[in-house]
DNA sequence: ATGCCTTACGTTATACGTAATTATT
DNA sequence: AATAATTACGTATAACGTAAGGCAT
C-alpha cells in the first residue's frame, strides 16, 4: 500500500538532493528513509532512482513521480481544508436580522439552547436578509414585515418600542407618550448604528444628533448629562441608560417595529424550537 | 498523518454501511477499523461520523469526504498507472524501418547490447518514420534515403540487394546478375510483406506471384519446388531460401536499397554506439 | 436478545535505529 | 580518508485482535 509519507519523503529527497540529508532533515535515519523509497519502487512497480554504490539519484520517473506526489499531497491537504470549512460552516448557526437589539436577543436565546454552537450575526435590510436565506447564507432571519412565501416559515418574534429617556425634571417626562417632534430643537444623545430607526430620524431632522458610536460612552453621557437619549423596550435593560431616567414612548408611526422571525421550511424543527 | 489507506477504509464504510460490514470486508477486526477511523477524525480535525452508541453513520462532512477521498485515491491510482508507462517506454528501444530486413538486423544488434530493454519495431514509409522520429515515437529509424534535418542524426547503415534464387539447372543461374523481365512469365515465390520492393514488383507484372504469407511455407515450397523465389543478402541466410539454390543479382533499378539509420541528435550516444 | 459500537489490555508485526559493509570521490 | 548507500540485526512503537461493556433496536 503507498502511503502518502512515502510520498512527502520522495518529495523530500527531491528537495534535499540524497537520501542522507533527506533523513536528517525528515528526522529519520539514512537506513529507514532508503528502505522506505524501496518499498515505495516495489509499490509502484517502477524504480524511481539511479543507483550507484555512492549516489542514489532520481531518475526521469523519479522526477515525474516526485512532480505527481505533490498534486496527491495538494489534493489531500485541499481536502483536509475543504472538510474543516465545511465543518465549521454546519456548526455555526448563521443569523441575519434587519434591527440589532431583537438580534442580540435571537443570539442570546441560540447561545443557551446551543452552547456547543458557533453564532455568526449579519444586519441587512430584510429584501438582502430574504435572499441570504434563501441561499442559505442565513438560517433564521428577522425581517420587520411578515412574509409570506413558498418555502419559508415566518411568525412574529418580537416588538421593539422606540422611547426618548429624559430626566425627571423635564417638562415632558410625565407624559404616557410624546412625539419625536415635540422635543423641539434640544439635541438627543442617539446611537451611531440606528440602522431600524433610520426612517424616524430622517423624518425629524433636528440642529443636533449627537451620535455616538461606541455604547458604553452613550450610556456614560447619560449618566453624565440631562441630555434626552434614544432608547428602546429592547436596550433599555441591557445599557442601562435609563437609570434614574424617565422613558417616554414614542407615538409616531416609525416608532414601533414588530421584527417576524423566518426560517426555511426544512429548517422546520429550528423554527419551531423558538417558539 | 493521513494515510491512504485510511481513505480506503473510509470509502469501503460509506459502502457497506456499518463499521462492522466494512470491517469484515476489509479482514479487519471491528474495534480496528473503529479506532482507524477515530485517527482519521483526529487527523483532519472534524468529526466525519455521527456516533449513536448503536449505529456509526457518515454525517454531511464525511459524505463529502467520501467523495474526495475516491478522488485523492484516484489521483494515486493514475500516477502509478502513469509512471509504470513511462517506465515501460523509457526502457523500450522502438525502431521504425521501411524496409523489413535490414529491421532484424538493427534488432538483433540492440538485443544483444541492450539485453534487458524490450525492443518495439513498425514498419512505415520514410516520411512517416521521420515525423515518428521527431515527435519521440521511435528513437532509431531505417529510411531508404539519406537524411539531412536539423537536429536528426544520418549515416549510412547497410544495403540490401534483392536476388532471386533460382535452381542450379535454370539457364539463368549462371548469369552475374539478370533484369526481372527476362524471367518472361515464370512464376516466383514471393513473401506478402514485400515493403520495400513494391516498386519493382509492381514495374514487372506477370501472371504469377505466388504470394506467400508465411516464411516458413516459403522456405517449404522453394526446398520443395524448382520455382525461382526472391531473397536478398539480407535474408538468404536467415530463411535457408538458397540452399541448393544459386542467387541471382537483379540489376534493376529498385532492386538495390541503401539503408540509413537515423537518430535524434539527443540520442547522439545510442547513435555512435551502432557505428 | 441480538447487533453494533466503543474501551481496555495483551500481543504481534512492522518499521525504526545502530552497527557493519562496500564503494566512490 | 570521508561521504553515501545498502545490508544485517536487535529493539521499540504502533496497530492489531480478543475480550468486556453498554446502548439501542
Amino acid at each position: 500500500m503507498i502511503e502518502l509519507a512515502q510520498l512527502k519523503q520522495l518529495i523530500r529527497v527531491s528537495e534535499e538532493g540524497t537520501i542522507s540529508a533527506a533523513a536528517e532533515s525528515l528526522h529519520l535515519s539514512q537506513p529507514a528513509l532508503t528502505r522506505s523509497m524501496q518499498r515505495l519502487e516495489n509499490e509502484l512497480g517502477v524504480a524511481l532512482f539511479d543507483r550507484k554504490r555512492n549516489r542514489t539519484a532520481l531518475n526521469a520517473v523519479g522526477e515525474m513521480a516526485v512532480a505527481r506526489a505533490r498534486g496527491v499531497l495538494d489534493s489531500v491537504e485541499d481536502m483536509a481544508e475543504e472538510l474543516r470549512q465545511c465543518a465549521a460552516r454546519l456548526s455555526t448557526i448563521a443569523i441575519g436580522s434587519c434591527g440589532t437589539a431583537p438580534m442580540w436577543d435571537l443570539a442570546a436565546e441560540l447561545a443557551e439552547r446551543f452552547p456547543d454552537r458557533t453564532l455568526s450575526t449579519e444586519l441587512g435590510d430584510t429584501d438582502a436578509l430574504l435572499a441570504g436565506l434563501t441561499h442559505g447564507r442565513y438560517r433564521l432571519i428577522l425581517t420587520d414585515r411578515a412574509v409570506e412565501q413558498p418555502g419559508l416559515l415566518c411568525r412574529k418574534y418580537t416588538q421593539e418600542q422606540l422611547c426618548v429617556t429624559l430626566p425627571p425634571e423635564h417638562p415632558l417626562s410625565t407624559r404616557a407618550s410624546i412625539r419625536l417632534e415635540e422635543l423641539g430643537e434640544e439635541s438627543i444623545l442617539t446611537f451611531q448604528d440606528y440602522g431600524i430607526w433610520k426612517r424616524i430620524i430622517e423624518k425629524n431632522p433636528r440642529p443636533h444628533y449627537l451620535v455616538q458610536s461606541d455604547r458604553a460612552t452613550l450610556a456614560e453621557l447619560v449618566r453624565a448629562s440631562r441630555l434626552p437619549c434614544f432608547s428602546s423596550n429592547l436596550t433599555a435593560f441591557r445599557f442601562r441608560t435609563t437609570v434614574g431616567r424617565v422613558s417616554v414612548p414614542l407615538s409616531d408611526e416609525d416608532a414601533s417595529v414588530t421584527f417576524y422571525l423566518c426560517a426555511r421550511e426544512s429548517d422546520q424543527a429550528l423554527f419551531e424550537l423558538l417558539c
